[in-house]
DNA sequence: AGGAGCTTGTGAACGCGAGAACAAAATCTC
DNA sequence: GAGATTTTGTTCTCGCGTTCACAAGCTCCT
């Protein structure tokens, strides 16, 4: 129903609109609201306009009662119990992140296949054997699920997390996850996201040189139009030299 | 000149090259390549089109020499220096990553505000002064900046980077930051991942409740075709329940 | 009340990326 | 060496997402 690409800003409009709320704003065009969210405002609108008519013409949109919409559009007002296996560096990490709580995920369990980990206790809750997530999943009705192992294990916890009935993973671990229909997986990637950049950087050196060889003029032309708010965040770097 | 789409994945095949290669697999396919790497040949072969004719039609991809064409196309094969801002739990799970030095990315500095963190040593670095940003980038030339910091920071320390003449961000606060032209920035986000997943698995549980109220009929039909790859893992969540 | 001035919501055009399908080229078989 | 087989590289088509442009609708002012 709404396009995939929506929904991944629908967070971002979230986050926004608490921001303008922290700071005491009531109502916002879409202009301000883009601009907060780092999008251009038609995309906003088009974006809100998949859940409905939640604005006022000539007006703007109520920061509270759009900042609600949304959340219940997204599913962000119900609690989502999760469970974090894999209690590394990483996993501490996502243990300790506060921005799971106040979005209304609560991390049931921490779950490390190594016993050395088991008396261990995070963030208020105890590391627990890789051998209880059935139960936990069933105790809790855990949909969600959270791998921060090592690439290696990824694999094997995700078939377990299927087979006890997770029906969607967020996959830190740098490796590709078989999983059946009906199964949502989500992967972050942190070293991918560097390599990226360091393409684009790469890139910017090339053509600098290129340029600074030819005619003696800097590559990079854009630098003077300071502040211009980054464009285009969510859907990938912004790319200073174009073509 | 390389889609930005393409970019996003010449990683996920190196990864996936990487494996093949420590399996002692010298010679593959693009169809083995592409399920190793979680995408449909076709669009593995448009994709490694772009870089140029490095397969041998009938025979497939030397593994090796594929790895090395596309870890020079992204720029893996230099070293680059990082500097990480912000050693809360996030930075330092961030600076013992292992796959950002295996890949070429060399953690040169860890800084922080926090006075009560400069005593710190945190993977073998010593975390220092916030303050210090800009000597060491004119020391080691960096050229990219990893932000660890509260969102309340994150556009501070944006632009202090960007002063110093780094020119790629790679942004974990939740924060939209502004940035000149010429300057990446890429951000990860991880609750945002956690809402998107929260949307589908709500969509599941309704389309679910719907379909049991209506005839009986389980709303997840696909469950029984097990262990089919998971589709599309990079372009974003695969949905269970179509249309 | 009526017009001026905003701002939203949406129809239409455009561009990019995904996937199918096929031609080109290499190896293998006999 | 010729045909069969395999697999790459590329062309073409389709669909999605972005952006533009404008009509619809609300408020404010006179």
């Amino acid at each position: 129903m709404i396009p995939e690409a929506t929904v991944a800003r629908l967070p971002v409009y979230l986050r926004a609109l608490t921001a303008l709320a922290d700071r005491g704003i009531r109502t916002c065009s879409s202009e301000e609201l883009a601009t907060a969210a780092g999008v251009n405002s038609a995309k906003l609108r088009k974006d809100l306009s998949y859940l409905g008519s939640y604005g006022t013409r000539g007006v703007g949109y109520d920061v509270d009662y759009l900042r609600y919409q949304i959340a219940r559009e997204i599913g962000v007002t119900q609690d989502w119990p999760v469970v974090i296996v894999g209690i590394g560096n990483l996993g501490h990490a996502l243990a300790n992140y506060s921005g799971f709580r106040s979005r209304g995920f609560r991390v049931v369990a921490l779950l490390d296949a190594d016993r050395s980990r088991h008396q261990e206790v995070v963030a208020g809750v105890a590391v627990r054997p890789f051998d209880d997530l059935e139960a936990i999943v069933h105790e809790h009705a855990v949909a969600i699920g959270v791998i921060a192992t090592p690439a290696a294990a990824a694999q094997d916890v995700a078939d377990r997390m299927v087979a006890c009935g997770i029906t969607s993973i967020l996959n830190f671990a740098p490796a590709v996850l078989a999983v059946p229909d009906g199964v949502d997986v989500r992967k972050v990637d942190l070293s991918i996201e560097l390599q990226i950049l360091a393409y684009h950087e790469q890139r910017k050196a090339q053509v600098g040189q290129a340029a600074a060889s030819v005619d003696g003029v800097d590559g990079l032309d854009g630098l003077d139009g300071a502040a211009g708010v980054g464009s285009g965040q969510l859907d990938g770097a912004t790319i200073g030299v174009d073509k």
